[in-house]
DNA sequence: GAATTAAACTGGTTTACACCAGATTTATTT
DNA sequence: AAATAAATCTGGTGTAAACCAGTTTAATTC
């Protein structure tokens, strides 16, 4: 059962040692990280398919797949529906008290933004947004659906809703740009500060859909609100985002 | 195949709406999810088996468990080894900016917080750890090692490391306290400036075993690196959370 | 009643198939 | 050479059994 007969397998796989633990998915798990690390895998690249990873292994797909799950779970590897299990780029880094807009902090991180209007249209507030915006229920706001790439990978799909009575006919201005940039240019609008939450989800059908994942997997919700000089709600934005494709550095002086 | 045969089931358990996507596992998933919502199944409540779901649903263990899977992704629920899966308590909010120190700010969130000292020692610095503090290799360190809880549930275990040149004798105080106040208190460092990395990882035998849980469950890795007025390392901290143990808020204003 | 032992139960792990639908590649036709 | 059709490969999902090792509970003994 345990036997391993190499078979199929890339040439430049080669058998890692394995882990103490006798999970054997822990040390299928470890022998795909070990290659990742080691650049016998590269970024972006495609790994052995399910099946041949099993003739490396001598272990059944599922077991195959627990660490396959583990290591996507970590963030290194994700796939694309029914192609293939792929090594994830490194994610970016997100610090949240320098916020200057996706478009910015990912140039600045040597990678290549991209943003793509899924739809702008005016919607009447639920009592959720209505409460954010301080607004009456059925009150109208301009809701903006967007889709951001990093190096061309789909990385989040985001909604933000904007009060028309702070950005009249903000819907004929370029919305595949920064946000930030219209507001500042063509409103003259200062935010001044941000509330961000974030907090892992499971992504639904809607989402999922959006970033080509199917739906159910983990993400990443980043919720933010923006306030302007007089503490009205500027902006009020619900980011998915895929799990793997941040991670979090902030580094502040405590005052106090 | 799909036949539900009700069975066994605690009497308060109700078939719900199924999801209109085929997958058995998401509809079993989304059937939990909103018992939990709605609050048949409170929280700390104890799920029924995995045995039990599948007479409730018809399906195999396997897809029960990859429900139950996606809802431990969402930190929806956890698991008791070999016990049973729990509903899972709100996590506590984490605000990186607003650093106070572990004990303090859960219970400033009305939660029980408790230290637990599993470690402590002097070590010689390593390439890595050597760089951090500005010493040479193989200089002393302090190492600290705790586990954390909140409400008696395991939520971290953190390794700190301290130059015992700024606190000398550091290991001979209370460590099971907060480590901020004993700086204060006894040696008159003040931490200046914070600097915070976090990013979802696997927990590795040692942290797993620590916090109870299966080595290689997905975890997140908070790294805090604390310096003084001369800009001096302070405290290095590395802490391995339960993924669901807490979320992240911040609230800033933006300066720039 | 308390301590001990045995049985029942729970999740943990793995195997081995089976079938589906989308992605990719190959062969075929136009 | 380009468009089309068919075969193949890939992950996605699901079933049905086993067996293991801790947990918990029930039965038994002291």
């Amino acid at each position: 059962m345990t036997a391993k007969k190499p078979l199929d397998r890339p040439d430049w796989w080669m058998d890692l040692p394995d882990a103490v633990d006798s999970r054997h998915y822990l040390g299928v798990r470890d022998s795909i990280a070990a290659h990742i690390h080691n650049g016998s895998l590269a970024e972006g690249a495609c790994l052995p398919s399910e099946r041949q990873l099993q003739t490396g292994t001598g272990a059944a797909r599922g077991t195959i797949r627990a660490a396959l799950f583990q290591l996507e779970a970590e963030g290194l590897i994700y796939r694309k529906e029914r192609s293939g299990w792929y090594v994830s780029p490194p994610p970016i880094v997100y610090d949240p008290t320098r916020w200057e807009g996706f478009m910015s902090y990912v140039a600045a991180q040597g990678r290549t933004p991209k943003t793509e209007l899924l739809d702008a249209r005016t919607i009447a507030a639920t009592a959720e947004l209505a409460a954010v915006f301080g607004v009456d229920s059925g009150a109208p706001l301009y809701e903006i659906r967007r889709r951001r790439y990093i190096d061309d990978r789909a990385v989040l799909v985001e909604t933000i809703h904007v009060d028309p009575r702070l950005t009249p006919s903000l819907l004929e201005h370029d919305l595949s740009q920064s946000l930030t940039q219209v507001l500042r240019s063509h409103y003259s609008i200062a935010v001044v500060r941000n509330r961000i939450d974030m907090a892992p989800c499971a992504l639904t059908q809607d989402e999922a859909v959006a970033l080509r994942l199917k739906s159910g997997l983990p993400g990443l919700l980043v919720k933010r609100i923006s306030y302007d000089a007089q503490g009205r709600v500027v902006e009020y934005d619900l980011e998915y985002w895929r799990h793997d494709a941040l991670k979090i550095s902030v580094d502040i002086r405590v005052g106090n």
